[in-house]
DNA sequence: ATCCAGGTTGTCC
DNA sequence: GGACAACATGGA
C-alpha cells in the first residue's frame, strides 16, 4: 500500500449514495487522475497528491503529499468530490424521460467535482478540436513545464497545475514543450485576463449563467463550448449544458426539442450522463434503418 | 494517406 | 445572421 503520511481517511457513505470513482474521474471532466493497479487512483489536487479507492459502501482516501491534520480530510473530500449534493434527487428528475432514465441508470455513479476554476477553464481551452487521451498528455506536460514539483513516487513525478501568473509571464514560443498547436495563444490570453484581475473566476459565481459565458468568451478560445465547461466543472453550474461533438449528435438524435424542462437546471450532470453512455454505446447514435 | 478529436476564429456571403 | 475552411498535433 502506498504510504500515506497521516491515516488513511474513511468515508462512509449512506447507501443511497452511488458515488462510482471510475464514472467520475475517467468520464472527460477532469484530467488529471490515473488508475494504478492496485485498484487505487492517484491524483493531484490544488497542493496535494491524493489517492482514493472506494470500499462497499465508503470513500477511502489519503494525502501523500504532506501531513493532515485530523479533520482536515474530510471537509476537502466532501467538497471535491460533492458529497452533499442530492444526485438521487438529480436521478429522478432524469427519470422523466426514457433516454435520460437509461443513461442515469448507467452513468449514475458520475459527481460533477469541484475542480479549480481556472484549471478547469484552462484545461477545457485545451481540450477544443481535441480527443481526451491527448487532452491528458497536454495537461501533463503543461504541469511539468510550468507546475510546481510536489513529489516523486515510484519514479513517478507529480506536478501541481500552473497559475495564470506563471503563464501569463510565458510566451508562445514558451509553451512549445506542451505541444498545443494553436490552442497557446488562447492559454496566454486567459492567463493574461485572469492573472492581471480583468476577469475574476471567483466572482462569475455569482452571477447568472449566460453573463458568465459572456464574460469567458471575452477570452481569446473561448466559445459557448469552453465557456460551459469551465462553468460546469470549475464553478458548479450544474445547469451549464456544453455541446460538443459527441453531445450534439446525441442531442440532435435523441433531444431535438432540447432536454425537458425539469431538467434543464441540472441539464450539465444530465448532460454528463449521456455523454458517459453514448461514449460507451456510440452504437446508440447510429442511423437505424 | 486521410480522417477525426469534449471548438473557435476569421472570412465570405 | 449562417456556412465553411483553417487551425497544430497525433492516433486510428
Amino acid at each position: 500500500m502506498l504510504q500515506t503520511i497521516s491515516k488513511p481517511t474513511e468515508l462512509v457513505l449512506p447507501d443511497t449514495e452511488r458515488l462510482s470513482l471510475a464514472q467520475t474521474l475517467d468520464c472527460g471532466q477532469s484530467f488529471r487522475w490515473t488508475f494504478q493497479n492496485d485498484g487505487t487512483w492517484i491524483g493531484v489536487v490544488g497542493k496535494r497528491v491524493l489517492w482514493v479507492k472506494e470500499e462497499k459502501g465508503k470513500l477511502l482516501a489519503g494525502c501523500l503529499s504532506r501531513a493532515e491534520t485530523d479533520g482536515e480530510m474530510e471537509p476537502f473530500l466532501r467538497e471535491y468530490f460533492d458529497l452533499d449534493t442530492d444526485y438521487q434527487k438529480i436521478q429522478r428528475l432524469c427519470g422523466s424521460n426514457p433516454v435520460l432514465k437509461e443513461a442515469a441508470a448507467f452513468a449514475g455513479g458520475i459527481h460533477i467535482l469541484r475542480q479549480e476554476p481556472w484549471e478547469a477553464l484552462c484545461t477545457f481551452i485545451l481540450s477544443q478540436n481535441n480527443n481526451i487521451k491527448r487532452i491528458t498528455g497536454l495537461v501533463e506536460r503543461l504541469c511539468e513545464n510550468f507546475g510546481e514539483p510536489i513529489l516523486t513516487i515510484d519514479g513517478r513525478k507529480y506536478f501541481s497545475f500552473p497559475t495564470a501568473e506563471v503563464l501569463a509571464s510565458q510566451t508562445e514560443e514558451g509553451l512549445a514543450p506542451v505541444r498545443c498547436g494553436f490552442r497557446a495563444k488562447y492559454v496566454l490570453d486567459a492567463a493574461k485576463k485572469v492573472s492581471s484581475g480583468k476577469i475574476d473566476l471567483d466572482a462569475l459565481r455569482e452571477i447568472p449563467t449566460q453573463e458568465a459565458m459572456d464574460i469567458l468568451m471575452g477570452i481569446k478560445g473561448v466559445g459557448p463550448k469552453v465557456a460551459q465547461c469551465a462553468l460546469l466543472f470549475g464553478m458548479h453550474k450544474l445547469d451549464c449544458l456544453p455541446r460538443d461533438v459527441w453531445i450534439g449528435r446525441a442531442m440532435d438524435r435523441l433531444f431535438p426539442e432540447g432536454f425537458p424542462q425539469e431538467v434543464l437546471p441540472i441539464a450539465g450532470v444530465a448532460q454528463q450522463y449521456l455523454f458517459h453512455y453514448v461514449r460507451c454505446y456510440p452504437e446508440i447514435l447510429e442511423d437505424e434503418k
